[in-house]
DNA sequence: TATATTTATGCAATCGTTCTCGGAATTACT
DNA sequence: AGTAATTCCGAGAACGATTGCATAAATATA
C-alpha cells in the first residue's frame, strides 16, 4: 500500500532529528545553510510532501473553504464556481462544493458536515426554502468566517457579495415597457430570499416609474425556485388564464427562466401570441433559443472571485473582523 | 474562537479516562453499561462531535473521495456528480469537486492535490488533452483505488464504466442516414479520448452498413472539446466550405454541439439549408432551441452513482481487488 | 481463606507535524 | 585563560483520537 515519506524518514536517513528537518524544510534562521541544503535536497530526492492531515491537526485549519450552493448544474452556479476556484487554487485553498438542490434541511446537513469536517470558512447562497439561518448564524457565532454570495441573509452581519438585482430587475421590466408591453407579470423563486425581495422591488419601482398599476394577481411565486417543473407550470398556467391575460412576464431566475420555456413550448403558438419574456439568465445558449429570452445576466465569476477574496481575508486576517462589507456588482441586460 | 469539545474535556469532566470515553463512544464490550450510559449521554449533552481530522490521521483514511471532471458547468458532468454525491453522502463520504478545463496540466495539478490531500479514492473522467496518464497510474501502483467514468483510460487497470458510444453514435448517425442525409461529417473532440475513438467507431460502422463511403475530409476534431469557441468554430466553417459541402453532422460532445450550434447562429438561412444535425447532449434545453437538434443523452445519473458504488467497494474492501470490471451503459436518442 | 478468573478501567504509544525549551559546541570578548 | 555571546540542533510536548497492554477490583472457584 501507499506509504508516503514522513519527517521522522528523512530524519533517519540523515541522522537529524525531526525538528532539524521540519525547521530545515520551513526555512528557519536558526538552522544552518549547510543543513538546510541536506535536507531539502534529500527531501526533493525522495519527494517528499508534508502530511496536510497531521498538519491540519497541529496548526487547527485546513486549507480548505466550504461552498454551499443549490446546484452545479445551474449557470450562475458553476460560473461562480469557477471563480470561486481560481482565487482559492491560487492561494493554495481546497474547495470543497455541497448541493442543497434548493432543501433546507440538505443545507443544514451540508453545514453541519463542512464544519465538523473542518473547512476554514464558508462561503453560501441560501436555498430556496431556507427561511431560518440560525445553523449559519451558530457557526459564526463561534468564529467560523462566512460569506454570502447572491441569496444573502441579511439577518448575519458579515461579508457579503450580490448582484444589483433590484437595478437589474428594473431595467428588465422597463425594457418591457418601452418595448410597449403594459400588462406585465413577475415570476420569481420563493418569496423570502433576498434575491427575490430585491428583484420584487425592481419591478415594481420600473412599474411605478412609467406609471404602471400593480396587479397582485400578476406576481407568482415558486417556493422551490423551479427545481420541480410541475410548480413553475401551475404558476405559468395561472397567469396565463388570467382574464386580464398579461402580455410579458419578467422571470425572475435562471431556472424558472428555463422552466417557463419549457411550458411555452406545451402550448399553441397563438397562446402566446405577443407574450414576452424577460429573466435573469447566466446561460450562454440564450442566443440559441427558439423563443427569445431578454435576460438580465449577473457578473457570476467575478462575484465568485470577491466572495472567495473577501473569505479569505477574513480566514487569514489576525484580529476579528468586525467590520463587514455588503458588495452589490452591476448586472447587464441582454436584449433578444 | 471556535473550541470543539474533546474526548479529554469528557474524561476530565467525568472523572475517566480518554481511553474509556473513547470506548465507551463507540460502546466497546468492555466497557460497563453504567459507564457508557454516563459517557453517552454527557457527550449528547455537549454536542461532542469527533474531530475528522485525527481521526483521519490515526486511521490513516479521509472518508472523502476526489472527482476530476473537465468541468461542472457542463450538463453531463453536472448529472454525473449529483449521481455521485447521492451514493457518497449515504455512506458517509464526502466529495471534493476539481475541474481540469480540459488541461492536462490542472489535470495533473489536481490529481497530486486530491492524493496529498488524502481522499480514499479518485473517480476520474480524462480531460481532453490528457495523451499520458502516468500520473493516475502512478497512484494507482501505489494502491489508490480510482474509478474512470466517461473518458476512461484503457491503458490503466481498474474499474471503468462508460456509456456505449458506439452505439449511440451509430444510432445517431444511422438516424441521419434514415432521414435521407448521405454526406455526413462528424466533428469530434480531441481524436485520443477513449469517448472520441468509440464514437467514431459508431460513425464509421453506420456508413459502412449503409454502404456509405467514408471521406475523410468529413471528419475533424477539437483537440480541447470545445472549450475554444474559436476551434469548435474554424473546424465547422472548414466543414461548410468543402467543395462537396456535407449535408449533415454527426457531433460527439455537449460542448461542440452548443459551439456549432452557435457557429451556426452566426450563419445565413441558406448556408444552413438542410444542414442537419445530430449529437451528444445531456443538456435539458434542447427542446427549446430553435435548431432542432437529434440527441445522443447518456444515462450521466446513473453513471455517477454506479462509478461511485464501484469506488467504494474497492476503498472498503479488504483485500486488494484483481478483478476489474468495465461496465457499459445505453444511451438514448431523442430525434428532433 | 487462598487462588484463579473475569470485568472494568487506565497508561502510554501512535499517526505526522510544529514549536517551546534547553543545551551543546563554537566563536567573541575581557 | 575564563567568561559571555552566538549559532545550531535535539528532546519532548503538544494536536485529538484509537488501541494493545497492564492492572486494580470484583467475582468465582477450590
Amino acid at each position: 500500500m501507499f506509504e508516503p515519506a514522513t519527517l521522522k524518514d528523512i530524519a533517519i536517513a540523515l541522522g537529524l532529528s525531526t525538528s532539524t528537518v521540519s525547521r530545515a524544510l520551513r526555512d528557519t534562521y536558526e538552522i544552518s545553510p549547510k543543513t538546510k541544503k541536506l535536507v531539502l535536497e534529500y527531501a526533493e530526492k525522495i519527494n517528499y510532501r508534508p502530511n496536510p492531515i497531521a498538519q491540519s491537526l497541529k496548526e487547527r485549519r485546513t486549507k480548505s473553504i466550504g461552498v454551499i450552493v443549490s446546484e452545479v448544474a445551474n449557470q450562475y452556479f458553476s460560473q461562480a464556481i469557477n471563480g470561486i476556484e481560481s482565487i482559492a487554487y491560487d492561494k493554495g485553498y481546497h474547495v470543497i462544493i455541497t448541493q442543497t438542490h434548493e432543501s433546507y434541511e440538505r443545507e443544514m446537513i451540508n453545514t453541519q458536515h463542512l464544519a465538523s469536517r473542518g473547512v476554514d470558512g464558508l462561503l453560501v447562497s441560501l436555498s430556496a426554502e431556507t427561511k431560518d439561518t440560525s445553523h449559519l448564524q451558530a457557526l459564526h457565532d463561534k468564529g467560523l468566517p462566512i460569506v454570502f454570495f447572491d441569496r444573502v441573509a441579511k439577518e448575519i452581519d458579515t461579508h457579503k457579495i450580490s448582484a444589483n438585482n433590484e437595478r437589474g430587475a428594473f431595467e428588465a421590466t422597463a425594457h418591457l415597457i418601452n418595448a410597449g408591453y403594459r400588462k406585465i407579470a413577475h415570476l420569481s423563486s420563493s418569496a423570502h430570499l433576498s434575491i427575490s425581495i430585491e428583484r420584487l422591488r425592481g419591478y415594481t419601482a420600473a412599474l411605478n416609474q412609467y406609471g404602471i398599476a400593480l396587479n397582485p394577481d400578476y406576481i407568482k411565486n415558486c417556493p422551490h425556485g423551479g427545481m420541480f417543473q410541475e410548480e413553475t407550470e401551475k404558476a405559468v398556467l395561472e397567469l396565463l388564464n388570467l382574464k386580464e391575460k398579461p402580455d410579458a412576464i419578467f422571470v425572475a431566475g435562471d431556472r424558472l427562466s428555463m422552466g417557463c420555456l419549457t411550458v411555452f413550448k406545451g402550448l399553441s403558438a397563438d397562446a402566446l401570441d405577443e407574450l414576452a419574456i424577460a429573466g435573469f439568465s447566466n446561460s450562454d445558449m440564450l442566443d440559441l433559443l427558439k423563443y427569445p429570452l431578454t435576460s438580465v445576466r449577473q457578473p457570476a465569476f467575478e462575484m465568485g472571485q470577491i466572495a472567495t477574496t473577501m473569505l479569505l481575508q477574513l480566514i487569514e486576517s489576525k484580529r476579528p473582523v468586525t467590520e463587514f462589507e455588503n458588495k452589490v456588482i452591476d448586472t447587464k441586460l441582454f436584449i433578444r
